[in-house]
DNA sequence: GGTAGACCTGGACGC
DNA sequence: GCGTCCAGGTCTACC
């Protein structure tokens, strides 16, 4: 079945919510301003598919497949969308926080953008430390490129390679990942974490563990500092795409918002901890509140996310833009 | 317990 | 063009 719909949540709105954080500017995926479509190619059983998801006012997500997909590629690919726009996450939860910060309550704002799969998520998060913006751009397109199935015949032209799985990325070599994909000193770090998120491989990490509601959020803080590359920054950007938001992922971009939008000062380590404190009333909820935030401040600068070009305002979107 | 310096890349800047 | 400097988290070594 080439198309097929997808039911959403009432708060779910499409434009909104699939440009809700910066990760839908990175390859593979693609979002369409014109057409208000998000494209991008999936790995699935049975092999690559170029898929492009709309939402036609009032009508459940239209999935259309460039390829015909059996039963098992559809409800994988399903659950992958399904996780992308967190459409599982519980109505009441985004109530909840709506109660805590009333800001979002009106525009029934909640969910957040992120990949189909933790290892994705993990190796943008990695990608995104210690570089500027354009640099997490590429490496991301390099990424895909070089490791990652390409789009099946007859697909759409903005369809690129596929993001490159856990399996394949742990088979690459050091200097493949440094030479091709640019990614500098992260190359042997990106393979472990690679083989460490390949399910198949002996001594990976249980993954529902990490996804399991029942696991505290301190446990899984804990074992995410625990792996190489991931510091307190990640660790915390992490833990928020796991749907984990009592900690704020602070970097010099939080810093920044902190000096010139909260008005605190001090050293960067000191305005880190005013920030935390800032957005502590809204508990389990702060990194909502936090993320929000900053991005209507992006968007009363450059307009509503959804309007933003991955190829010029997409590529601006970076620390330096707080300081414009 | 905290922190100085190295790690890489791409972009900005000076010549 | 070409060289130099800088931004950006994490890690290691050293207090």
């Amino acid at each position: 079945v080439p198309t097929f719909r997808l039911p959403t949540p009432a708060d779910f709105h499409f434009a909104r919510d699939a440009c809700s954080y910066g990760y839908f500017l990175l390859a593979p995926n693609h979002w369409s301003v014109h057409d208000r479509a998000f494209t991008r190619t999936f790995s699935l059983p049975g092999g690559a598919a170029a898929v492009r998801i709309t939402q036609p006012r009032g009508t459940p997500l239209l999935i259309f497949s460039s390829r015909s997909l059996g039963g098992p590629g559809r409800a994988g690919l399903t659950a992958l969308v399904r996780r992308m726009f967190r459409l599982d996450e519980d109505e009441a939860t985004i109530r909840a926080f709506h109660r805590l910060d009333p800001r979002w309550r009106r525009s029934g704002r909640g969910r957040l953008f992120r990949s189909p799969t933790l290892f994705e998520d993990v190796v943008k998060t990695v990608t995104s430390c210690n570089v500027t913006w354009p640099n997490t751009v590429h490496m991301n397109r390099r990424l895909c490129d070089v490791l990652g199935e390409p789009p099946p015949p007859g697909a759409p032209l903005e369809a690129g390679h596929a993001f490159p799985d856990a399996a394949r990325l742990a088979r690459a070599r050091p200097q493949t990942l440094r030479a091709r994909c640019r990614v500098g000193y992260r190359d042997r770090r990106l393979i472990e974490l690679a083989r460490l998120l390949d399910p198949a491989r002996r001594g990976a990490l249980d993954q529902a563990w990490f996804e399991d509601p029942a696991t505290p959020d301190q446990q899984v803080y804990d074992a995410l500092i625990e792996l190489t590359g991931i510091g307190p920054y990640a660790a915390a950007n992490i833990m928020q795409l796991l749907g984990r938001y009592s900690r704020l992922p602070l970097d010099t971009e939080g810093v920044r918002y902190g000096r010139t939008v909260l008005g605190y000062a001090g050293s960067p380590a000191q305005v880190m901890r005013q920030v935390q404190a800032h957005f502590q009333p809204f508990g389990a909820h702060a990194f909502r509140s936090y993320w929000f935030e900053m991005w209507r401040f992006y968007e009363a600068k450059h307009g509503p996310a959804h309007t933003w070009e991955r190829d010029s305002t997409g590529r601006l979107f970076t620390a330096a833009l707080l300081s414009k």
